[in-house]
DNA sequence: CTTGACCTTCCCACCGTTGGAAGCCGCATC
DNA sequence: GATGCGGCTTCCAACGGTGGGAAGGTCAAG
């Protein structure tokens, strides 16, 4: 099968393949006289593995352990309910980060005439960085640590005194 | 004042500063004669209501927008809110992807015993792409267009029949 | 004058993904 | 056999936003 087949059959871009296969995420494939890649039915079945544990928000890193402890068979299953626990947490905080914004701009703009006059709330608080809305947003907290993929809001934004 | 200080006081890193100047988020500085970027209060003010837009996950781009109508004094309080609103649309789609990602793998953690067994359902799951937790879980809808800033899941993964 | 903290520019890395260019290959059709 | 198209190959760049660091200039205090 040619990496076009294995692509459409597993759902991970030729791109995406060959991108996985550099880094070492899944094994080099066999190659036909031509050079082209060929792969087996039980590849296309790694790539299944690779797609899906990415649609659930799995980095790169947290597939190549998926994928250890998937072809280890003297695993033990705490491991992967750890790792799994451990990403719902990062998408937990994630999630609280993002509703926080989202109260935080719905407040707002609920607070917006939103007509032809320019007094406008939203602006207000983007100019005072704290006004208006203020008291019903449950304050952000920013720090989201270890889990950079969906923002990098990462650390913090100033060093403040970051030497010292 | 120095980039420094309004790194300092405007929560923007001189990093930061430096690049939003560069890509024409905000207007070059002025420099004093040893070629060293000047700071007015006016300034560090519009660098606080960037960190804060930054803050609400307005993409720079947004913020671009949002500056503009900032400084329009005739604009239409409607486009601001519109803005806003569009951008709470986006979050809650994020939101809700991620909420889906969470609640598929805490059903599939649930599942699954913890212990130093090899048996697993999580693995199952990402390995069959659909069992157990199935039924329990919202169905993931992926399509995040226009908001890529969160995860890169953007548009479709495979091309399937793209093109056409 | 020296030291150390600051500033300057420039280039690199991250993450995951897509796009494109330049060049070969395979197959079908003439 | 020649031509052409679509697939494959590799390599390089881009995106968002941020931080890291090198190599060098500057400023103020000692």
């Amino acid at each position: 099968m040619n990496i076009g087949q294995a692509a459409e059959a597993s759902g991970v871009s030729a791109k995406m393949i060959r991108y996985y296969e550099q880094t070492g995420l899944i094994r080099r494939a066999a190659r036909t006289d031509a050079g082209y890649r060929s792969y087996s039915e039980d590849e296309v079945h790694t790539l299944r593995f690779v797609r899906r544990a990415r649609d659930l928000g799995f980095t790169v890193e947290g597939i190549a352990e998926l994928l250890s402890l998937w072809r280890d068979r003297s695993r033990h299953s705490a491991d992967v309910k750890e790792m799994a626990l451990g990403h719902v947490a990062g998408l937990n905080r994630k999630i609280a980060e993002l509703q926080s914004m989202a109260a935080t701009l719905q407040t707002l703009a609920e607070c917006c005439s939103g007509d032809d006059r320019p007094d406008c709330p939203i602006l207000q608080d983007l100019e005072t960085g704290a006004s208006a809305a203020e008291e019903f947003s449950p304050r952000r907290f920013g720090v989201l640590g270890e889990f950079e993929a969906i923002r990098p809001a990462s650390k913090r934004r100033t060093p403040r005194r970051e030497s010292a």
